[in-house]
DNA sequence: ACAAATGTTAACAATTATGTTAACTTAATC
DNA sequence: GATTAAGTTAACATAATTGTTAACATTTGT
């Protein structure tokens, strides 16, 4: 089982309203599981890639968790925040 | 030599602005080349394309030629509409 | 050369992500 | 249980993408 799955699972129980929405924002929910785990691996605090990112700890939560939709600009900046980058894709 | 590397050179001598910008612009415009010859291999015109996106053709053609920025959420549309999905990666 | 189809660009409106602050919660350590 | 670090959420301001229209350019076919 992956990371990902592990969490979702874990999560699905502890926030009802999150196994409700699970289908429909599935997008946009991986992305922030994504990133969060990509943070926790980089070993950063919210706090301390917010500041690397020129931002505050609030709109990294807020991405790891509510947010609609991302600007491909800005998932690059956390990419690059990790010592990464950013691949895109279209496949069939 | 790739398709986009082709269509790049081309337009290094049509465009000088182009040719400028070319560096710094790299990512966007990419995105923009990639989302065009998707569109040029599933056959479809800008206006066909807007159609199904419930957008202007103009749109398109922004975005295929001057967009700065683009949302995660709208490379999907543009995936969907070319029955492609779109994949997002963080790589070393 | 003309006409029709397709593509481009500019300007403005509308929508939405992101920045920011502040209050609150949770977890961990003492 | 108090304190501190870490994370969450709401509210509002700001900035940027996207929608839309209209005029113009380019291409294609006849």
């Amino acid at each position: 089982m992956s990371d990902i799955q592990a969490y979702i699972s874990e999560r699905k129980q502890s926030d009802p309203e999150f196994a409700e929405g699970y289908e429909e924002g599935f997008r946009n929910f991986k992305i922030g599981v994504l990133l969060k785990q990509a943070r926790e691996k980089a070993g950063l605090t919210q706090d301390e890639l917010a500041k690397e990112l020129n931002t505050k700890k609030a709109a990294v939560s807020r991405i790891e968790n509510h947010a609609e939709d991302i600007r491909l600009s800005t998932l690059e900046k956390y990419a690059k925040a990790f010592g990464k980058k950013l691949k895109v894709e279209l496949v069939d």
